[in-house]
DNA sequence: CGCCTTTTCTTGACTCCTTCAAGAAAAGGC
DNA sequence: GCCTTTTCTTGAAGGAGTCAAGAAAAGGCG
């Protein structure tokens, strides 16, 4: 099997298309985590598609393995969610999307007509949004802020109807 | 059926037990919503159990009317979310929880290990959050700030253990 | 007060996303 | 290269929420 080790390991390989420049067995093994040919296909989808949710990843995963089951694709995006390589959304209303910014408090925008999904960087810097008024005694870990809108395409839709 | 149109109108009944003071089947009214026994007690049910899951409003519903169809009451909240007397709110890995607040501009604190769900004033006022700092052509409506962490019972469960 | 139209509720089935379970296969260390 | 641990495959199940058709109730009007 030395062969396919090597694969997984190759930068450029068709295997990684899509994820130009970024060594993704690594990332794997930094955060302790073994280096699957699942795994490095689901890390490079989500690279590929940010903000995707399952189905879609599950169909860029099987475009370079075409027999991975779903089942492998959830437990992958599990451990890779649990080593921080990974953060899970899950706006309102949509089923779970997953991307690969993270540590870098940045929010989003979410279209309620289509359901797409933008970046926005933090509005004012760091400490007032992660500061909440009375925090009941809980123990704050994060700060997450959802923007709901109209995008430009379904607002444009809308006007021409 | 007047007596009982009556007893939908009358306040202190039973069935408006735990609204104390609030005329249910005006709200409804004000509306345009056609006052139904099942309406009153989800807009009841949710008036004494905020942040509840459909499944809470619904066993708190059936106190009052036993033969309650679990489609009647999704109905009723689809109703009232729309009509703007109840507001969804659905943090990333619960199920749909519905509360009476509305149009105060708060936010909401979940524990991360027990799903329980706080209320939070806004902490700067109302305009920073609401200002994205890039909109990407969105017509923004509305910025919804879930703050993450551990409330005071995890917490202590945690020491102990 | 009683009829008629519109809206809402009941019943029952069904979809979709996600998870569970058991055995086969592969990764990584010695 | 072998062995142990972890991961993947296969197949099925769980639960929240939705869909559809007919019965029942609300509200307006005469």
């Amino acid at each position: 099997m030395t062969t396919e080790a090597a694969d997984l390991d190759a930068p450029g390989v068709p295997g990684a298309a899509g994820t130009a420049g970024v060594d993704l067995p690594q990332l794997l093994r930094a955060a302790t985590l073994r280096v699957t040919r699942p795994r490095v296909a689901v890390l490079g989808a989500v690279h590929a598609h940010p903000h995707a949710d399952t189905e879609t990843i599950i169909g860029a995963v099987r475009t370079e393995l075409p027999a991975v089951s779903h089942q492998a694709v959830y437990d992958s995006l599990h451990a890779l969610t649990g080593a921080g390589l990974l953060r899970r959304i899950q706006p309102a209303g949509s089923v779970a999307r997953y991307e690969t910014r993270i540590a870098d408090n940045h929010h989003h925008l979410v279209c309620r007509s289509c359901g797409a999904v933008v970046d926005v960087d933090c509005a004012i810097g760091q400490a007032p949004c992660l500061t909440a008024s009375d925090d009941h005694g809980f123990v704050i870990d994060e700060a997450e802020v959802t923007y709901w809108g109209t995008c430009p395409a379904c607002t444009a839709a809308a006007h021409g109807a």
